[in-house]
RNA sequence: GGGUAGGUGGCAGAGUGGUGAUGCGCGAGACUGCAGAUCUCGUUUAUUGGGGUUCGAUUCCCCACCUACCCUCCA
């Protein structure tokens, strides 16, 4: 498998630390609005990600940040007048609940910020010593002088970060571009208490003591937006690489294209902002993930009602297949079509190796379904099952098919057993308006040479 | 201004130094109580523009134009 890594620029052999053991982190959500579907793109990308790693054998440990202690929570509570925990704590909760319903569970952990405040001191506190961190009045800063690779992620040299630099209006650093590792209280503004006097942790350091814990100070992945790379992991990597020496601090950098609405950047100020919660009002998370899959991670996504429109009709075709596939009669038979099915596997995992190319793995399964379509007459029971296998482990990489929630199954297949006995009758404005409620209800019935099929869409 | 990733048919979206997937859409037919699905056949001189390298480039190089993101926690 190769995978893309952001600092070489390249396309590498996936090679883990420890066998087959495999250390991802990604950076998380600050909590502090509800999360919208540029962050559903990274998640979903990295969750597939992770799954398909564990159906290649790997043991993952996939660890994820949550920023819960931030500016803008602060600013957030300010303006609301509340405890800046009482945000927190609500948004984190709101994202988690928004992660299970877009079946992103391949996170094994999320790391809240506050929960390791004692392991940022005493990171920040190593740094000093080594002295690659000053304290000023108003807090702790690395200086990023004593890291001459400041800027070799995002290819820029010091110079034209200098150079591009804003003015800074605090004159306590001895550079523009140190940037804060603690940050002293000030009014209003949750604190714990450090050597340094009462203060709270700056962005970037909760990543590294984050990971330093858990994984040591190298490990295999190392996720994110795009928009993270700088200064975000930049400053990562001057930490960790600096506090352990050790070089370098992750093997494989990958991030993820943003996702844009209508070809314009997502943002507050645009006034564009898609809540995830607001769009699984109108999609199922199956056809939201199959979207967001088809285009490339390292792409950015275009956004719109109409082109998610679009790839619902290819969607379908596959929730349609698969449906029909699990109510076919197979004959008891020798199987003829299980060395296709499985070099059909085999051009999926090819594309999945190949930087996690999921639109060219999503036009495999497309020929699968064409393929299974056309033959499935002809199956025997074992090809059925060879070809239900395959897109049940595709299911469980990508998580593009509904799930059948079995307490209203039962209730379905009563209304179905109704509607063919008045078929049978000839009653067919009966059994068309079971038909037609079902449909309303995100129900679909098919009738075919094999009786009725139903599926969600 | 600096950095990064891109610009492929009506749409989405791969790949490749030697006339370019896959799917949607569209047209016709088969099937069908209807619907839907499916199958068969058909469908567009598609690779931003201009140079260069090459026997040959969409693929490599240069320039231009265009798009998105980042340039310090203020987006």
């Amino acid at each position: 498998m190769k995978l893309y890594d952001t600092l070489n620029r390249e396309k590498k052999e996936f090679k883990p630390i420890y066998g087959k053991r495999v250390n991802i982190f990604v950076c998380g959500p600050t909590v502090y609005d509800y999360s919208h579907i540029g962050h559903a793109r990274t998640y979903i990308f990295f969750d597939t990600f992770s799954e398909y790693l564990r159906y290649k054998g790997y043991e993952v440990f996939y660890l994820q940040n949550i920023t819960d202690v931030d500016d803008k929570i602060i600013k957030k509570a300010n303006d609301l007048g509340v405890d800046p925990f009482e945000i927190s704590k609500k948004y984190y909760n709101e994202y988690i609940q928004d992660m299970l319903k877009l079946r992103v569970n391949g996170v094994n952990l999320y790391a809240p910020a506050t929960f390791y405040i004692n392991e940022i001191i005493d990171q920040v506190k190593r740094l000093l010593e080594k002295g690659y961190a000053y304290v000023t009045n108003d807090g702790v800063y690395f200086d990023i002088s004593k890291f001459p690779e400041y800027g070799k992620l995002s290819h820029q040299s010091l110079d034209s970060i200098k150079a591009g630099a804003r003015v800074d209006i605090n004159e306590n650093k001895k550079n523009p571009a140190d940037f804060a590792l603690w940050k002293k209280r000030k009014e209003g503004e949750p604190f714990w208490p450090s050597p340094w006097g009462d203060g709270r942790p700056g962005w970037h350091i909760e990543d590294t003591a984050i990971t330093e814990f858990h994984f040591g100070p190298q490990y295999d992945v190392h996720g994110g937006g795009s928009d993270l790379i700088f200064p975000h992991h930049e400053c990562e990597i001057a930490q960790m690489e600096s506090v352990s020496g050790k070089k370098p601090m992750v093997n494989y950098w990958l991030h993820t294209g943003l996702l844009t609405v209508r070809q314009e950047r997502m943002g507050k100020s645009m006034g564009n902002v898609i809540n995830i919660r607001e769009i699984l009002k109108e999609v199922r998370p199956e056809l939201l993930r199959f979207f967001l899959l088809s285009s490339h991670y390292r792409s950015p996504v275009d956004y719109s009602p109409e082109s998610l429109d679009l790839a619902k009709q290819s969607w379908e075709k596959i929730v349609i297949s698969h449906s029909k596939l699990k109510s076919l009669n197979a004959k008891e038979s020798e199987p003829v079509f299980v060395a296709e099915i499985n070099r059909f596997r085999k051009e999926f995992e090819n594309a999945m190796d190949d930087d996690m190319n999921t639109p060219l793995a999503i036009s495999v399964i497309q020929s699968f379904i064409a393929f299974v379509n056309k033959n499935m007459e002809k199956f025997s029971n074992l090809d059925k099952e060879s070809a239900l296998t395959f897109l049940e482990d595709i299911d469980r990489i990508m998580k593009i098919l509904p799930r059948n929630d079995s307490s209203v199954e039962k209730f379905i297949e009563i209304l179905l057993d109704t509607r063919k006995l008045t078929k049978e009758k000839k009653l067919f404005e009966i059994s068309d308006y079971i038909r037609l409620k079902l449909r309303e209800n995100g129900i679909a019935v098919e009738d075919t040479s094999e009786g009725q099929i139903w599926y969600r869409i």
